[in-house]
DNA sequence: TTATGAAAATGACATTTGTCATATTTTTAA
DNA sequence: TTAAAAATATGACAAATGTCATTTTCATAA
């Protein structure tokens, strides 16, 4: 399997190198520097995979990593970066890169590449604890978890909606106080005060 | 490393036990066939890695998994399935699996099981491609586009922790009659109506 | 049928909330 | 320094909220 490694750091990249090529089935054709050689290297080479550092000089490696996505769109593409920012992991997956790990996880490199190649994308421990609050949460949550049933957890998502006590009761036939009794049961079971921190701790655990 | 297979068709169960040892360095430990063996099966022998199919028959994995995560947050669970639905994709991540990736993809189920065992998270390309369309807008809270300024936007961040006026008043130094007045004027700028609505606003633009 | 319990409602009450008009204080500019 | 502005505060008030004790309603198991 033939591998490009561009990273602005020049040991980094030996560093890896050697790393890749003790594994044995991994061959690193040639090293760049930054986005501008990156883009120059994969059209010269066409390589299985594109091991690339998202932060040089010059054109980012995310810059670059569009270029030649779109160019090659089965272009296998895998960042290699020191930080985990989420703006960094979301323009990695939106660019259709295979994976985004960190440079300190050196043992991993060589199976990340391994994944990659055999057509899986690969995440990082420490990015992936980030996705879920990039996510859009569904509204199949788990009421029963918080010891509250469906009627109430109706109410809980009604609150959430910003609902005021004589809506929710419009809304689900019931009388405002009805409402009220409900909810203060739900608080009390919550253990929360007031229906603001109902809103809160409903989008936090979602 | 060892590793346990749960899957109700013992086909293919049989069928990854095989392909997974012929690589030889991973031993298949022990075979289940639904949610409750999952768990049974973990305690016994703690594995390095449970590769598990979502849909089963009884408790689904992702039930179990979310079960055997609670128990010792660090386990590592692969999911192995037929279906790239959206809200297994999201509930696998959440629950906080490692992985989550298609039978049909047969050679790269051990790359990935590789993967894994060094920390990563990994996703089959059919999975990742609809990530994108799972994520939030912004990760970066603009209040100046609500046109409310930075001590505002304090009161708001406030808000959406579930303290009440007199609290906030304490945490920033100000008057109780104060903060009522910020947050009259924020819900006026905002076109809210009260301090719930102006949570829920906040976690649906963070 | 009755009785039993859950679901829904009521009324009373203290607090909190949001609004507004109007001070008071502090900062800034001239 | 003074004048204008902003930031902060007060007090009054109506509405909404949360709590609680007590009913009323209603389905259904016995």
């Amino acid at each position: 399997m033939n591998v490009i490694i561009v990273d602005d750091d020049q040991l980094v990249s030996m560093s890896i190198k050697t790393i890749l090529e003790a594994t044995g089935d991994i061959t690193v054709a040639d090293i760049g520097k930054n986005g501008e050689e990156a883009i120059k290297l994969y059209e010269q080479y066409k390589p299985d995979i594109l091991l690339m550092d998202i932060r040089m000089e010059g054109m980012t490696g995310l810059e670059a990593g569009a270029k030649i996505i779109e160019k090659h769109p089965d272009a296998k593409i895998l960042f290699l970066t020191t930080f985990s920012d989420d703006e960094y992991i979301i323009k990695s997956i939106h660019i259709g890169a295979k994976g985004y790990i960190l440079k300190q996880a050196f043992e991993s490199i060589a199976p990340a590449i391994n994944s990659v190649y055999n057509g899986q994308t690969v995440f990082g421990d420490e990015i992936m604890n980030k996705i879920p609050n990039l996510i859009n949460k569904q509204p199949t949550i788990n009421f029963e978890e918080w010891n509250i049933n469906e009627k109430e957890f109706e109410i809980v998502r009604l609150v959430a909606e910003g609902l005021n006590n004589k809506e929710i009761a419009g809304e689900l036939y019931l009388s405002e106080g009805t409402v009220r009794n409900y909810l203060s049961t739900i608080l009390e079971k919550l253990n929360l005060r007031d229906r603001t921190q109902l809103a809160c701790f409903y989008y936090k655990h979602i």
